[in-house]
DNA sequence: ACCTGAACACCGTTCAAGT
DNA sequence: ACCTGAACACCGTTCAAGT
C-alpha cells in the first residue's frame, strides 16, 4: 500500500514489492496465492480504513459520515477507488463494512430489500464519483483552471456552446470538489429519507 | 471492440488485435499511437453508442433516458464503463455527449455551475452503478442465487446478521438489476427537480 | 518454512529493413 | 504509405535447488 499510494498502482509490480522488500518476486508466492490475491488484500485493508457507521438512531448522519470517510480514504490512496470496486468484496473488513451499512439501513426501516438497494446507490455513487474525479484531477488539487483552459482549448471554435459555457464557469473560480460530492450525496440521502418517510406508515 | 467484446478487455493486446487483423502487432504503431490512444479511441466509440438527450422541453425525461440507454451500451460492451470513466473523456463523441447533456440542463434553468454537478453526480453514479454490477454478475444475468449462497457460506456463522438477513432475501427471488439501477436514478433526478424547483425562482 | 535463480510464456514498443 | 522481423525491457508465475 505505501508502494502503491508513493508510485501509483501501475508500479506494484512483483519485482518491485519484492525489490522493495529486500526480496526476489517470486519469494512473494510464499505469502500469497499470485497477484490478485495481493490487491483483493489492498482492497479489503483500504476498506478497513472507512469509517463504520455506529449504530446510533440517526442513520443520515451515519450514511453521510461513512460516505465522506470513504472519500477522504480514496484521497490518501488514490488506487483504492479502482481496485475496490473492480473486483470481489469478500475480504473479511469488507463483509463487516456491509453488514454495518446494511444493519444501519435496516434498523432505520428500510426493508432488506430496499435496504440493499440504497446501499448499491450510496456505493455506486460514492466509488463513481472517485473515478470521474480522478480523470481531470490526478495530478493534485486546484489544477481545475488548466483544466478549463485545456478543455477550451480542445473544443473546435463555435461547437459545444454549453460545453464552452461551463469551461468558462471554471476558468477563473476553482472547481470545490468536496462541495460537489456532497450536493450528490446529499441528493441521494433526502431522496431515501422521503422515501422512507412515504414508506414506513404503509409498512411499519 | 468486438474482440473485447468476445473475449474481454485483458485479451485486447496489440498481439491479439493484429492476429486478428491479419497482420504484426508492429503495424498497428502506423494507425495509433499506442495502446493507450487506442483504448481512448475504443472508450470516445462506445459514449458515441450512448443515445444523446434530445433539446425537449423535458428535461428529466431526457437525462432518464440517456442514463439507461447508457446502461443498455454497458450491457452490450461490458468493458465500456471501465474504460470510459478511467481516462480521459477528450474524444470527438465524448465532447458532444458532454455538451448535449450539459445544454439540456442549462437549459432546463440550471446554472452553468449547478449543471456541471449534475452531471458529475448523475455520470459517477451511472458508471459506478455499472462497475459494481459486474462485480457479482459478470458471468450473465440471474446467477444471483449463486451469489446469494456463496455470501451465506462466507459468512463466519453468526457474526453478519445483516448482511445474512439480505443474502436471505435474494436466496428465493432474484435481483432486479434495472428496478435497482431505476431505484437511485430517480433519486437523484427527483432530488434534482426539487432542487431546480426551490432555486430557479430567486433567481431566475 | 522460506528464499533463490533460472526459465517460460507473455506484454508494449521501437526500428531498421523491406515492398 | 504500410508491413515485417527481430529485438528490448518489462510482466506474472513456476519450479527445482538450496538453507
Amino acid at each position: 500500500m505505501d508502494l502503491a499510494d508513493e508510485s501509483g498502482i501501475d508500479s506494484v509490480t512483483m519485482r518491485e514489492l519484492g525489490r522493495r522488500l529486500g526480496v526476489e518476486a517470486a519469494s512473494l508466492y510464499n505469502h500469497v496465492a499470485g497477484k490478485d490475491d495481493l490487491l483483493n488484500g489492498m482492497a479489503d485493508l483500504a476498506a478497513a480504513e472507512i469509517e463504520l457507521p455506529s449504530s446510533d438512531a440517526d442513520w443520515k448522519a451515519a450514511m453521510r459520515r461513512r460516505a465522506v470517510s470513504a472519500r477522504g480514504v480514496f484521497l490518501q490512496h488514490r488506487w483504492a477507488a479502482g481496485l475496490m470496486d473492480s473486483r470481489e468484496w469478500s475480504g473479511p473488513y469488507s463483509l463487516s463494512y456491509a453488514d454495518r451499512v446494511l444493519g444501519a439501513l435496516i434498523q432505520a426501516g428500510f426493508s432488506p430489500g430496499i435496504a440493499s438497494w440504497a446501499f448499491i446507490v450510496l456505493d455506486s455513487y460514492i466509488y463513481g464519483f472517485e473515478r470521474q474525479r480522478s480523470n481531470f484531477s490526478q495530478t493534485d488539487d486546484a489544477d481545475t483552471l488548466e483544466v478549463a483552459r485545456d478543455v477550451l482549448a480542445a473544443i473546435p471554435q463555435g461547437t459545444h456552446p454549453s460545453l464552452a459555457a461551463v469551461a468558462m464557469e471554471y476558468a477563473d473560480k476553482p472547481y470545490d470538489e468536496a462541495a460537489a460530492f456532497e450536493f450528490g450525496l446529499d441528493l441521494i440521502l433526502d431522496g431515501l429519507e422521503r422515501w422512507l418517510a412515504a414508506d414506513s406508515p404503509t409498512r411499519p
